[in-house]
DNA sequence: TGTAACATACCAACCAGTCAGTACACAGGA
DNA sequence: TCCTGTGTACTGACTGGTTGGTATGTTACA
């Protein structure tokens, strides 16, 4: 229907996205995205308001995907809690290959944004995190997981072992996506240490 | 023997880290910090080369000390192996109240260091890292973690659930670092699932 | 002929860093 | 006691450069 050929607007977004991951918001200038494109500043301000809107954008994307994804995860009814588990880390490692740029983006410069566009962003982005707070408190009443599991604390070990996977997964490395993610589920599900019994 | 009052140098230097903290290192200039003193430019440049070596101070202190700390409770020899895993995740939770507003500034700025200043200190994170891998190798080679568990993974997961806290673990809220510290370490070492026998 | 899609030229604000100069403490000699 | 020299800890004005943003032109095509 749509996706032809990308335009103008979609150019300058790509090529601002690539610069802000490399440089940083701050230390990429309007005048450095056009001249990546080849265009002046008048191409910039003639698709967006200002150097912010973009940034908006760009996190805007970012997290309603992440929770559309997500919710698709959470309302399956045929994936048991540690599947539903297994499922979220996989797709957060999986997306730093298919969006990685932004989601480095999303979670360093979200301070440029301003209050009012804060305000609109961070329920989004808490919302992802008490979705998984909430899917950790069923499986500790349904007794998928233990009972003296903290929900709230095992969703920021979740979240911070698969984001702090930005800082330095690379998907052409020696591991894929696949393996990442399964070893971390494990370790999240099942701990490092053996069965106490078998000590 | 000393520590009387603070030199300007460390006023400085504190007054910066508190500025970087909350409002990042480029948004912060240099006559933002010498408004928070009453000084002037001056005063700055007489003490700092630039606002970058500033900036390698506050990286170095940051990561020296925590190698330091590190290094006790790696070398002591009264502490099992997942005590140590205990202690160091510890460490880095109580380090949040401690000296949170560096640890954050060290995540997030690290990249306005030049070339030759980031040679300096990548080398003593990734120190830091391969410390905490060894350690999880050590225990597997001796039965104390289970023998398909991937070290380097294992110590990624242990800095993402720790360093993750940066974000959004405050001392003062419901939850003290011990509890906070306690409730990973066991997730990491025991998982959230009971034991498959049981199920 | 009109309008969408650009280009050009410009501005006011801000930035890191420089530098000549100065107030003052303190030491040593007469 | 006074004078003189010297280093420390600053001041304040300045520079060269960059920034986000704007006002106004121009052109290609429907």
């Amino acid at each position: 229907m749509n996706e032809e050929k990308p335009g103008m607007k979609t150019l300058i977004a790509e090529a601002s996205l690539a610069l802000f991951e490399q440089r940083g918001f701050t230390e990429t200038s309007v005048q450095d995205i056009c001249n990546e494109l080849g265009v002046t500043k008048g191409t910039f301000y003639y698709y967006f308001d200002s150097k912010e809107t973009l940034l908006m954008d760009i996190h805007e994307q970012y997290i309603v995907t992440l929770l559309e994804e997500q919710k698709g995860i959470l309302e399956d009814d045929n994936l048991t809690y540690r599947e539903k588990v297994r499922a979220v880390i996989y797709m957060l490692i999986r997306d730093i290959e298919k969006r990685g740029a932004r989601g480095r983006v999303f979670f360093r410069e979200m301070r440029h944004l301003n209050d009012g566009r804060k305000a609109k962003i961070v329920p989004l982005r808490n919302q992802f995190r008490l979705n998984i707070e909430q899917l950790v408190r069923a499986g500790v009443e349904a007794g998928a997981f233990r009972s003296e599991i903290n929900p709230k604390l095992a969703a920021f070990a979740l979240l911070g072992i698969a984001n702090w996977s930005y800082q330095w997964f690379h998907p052409d490395g020696e591991l894929s996506d696949r393996e990442v993610a399964d070893a971390f589920a494990t370790i999240l599900l099942e701990g490092i240490e053996p069965d106490p019994r078998d000590r």
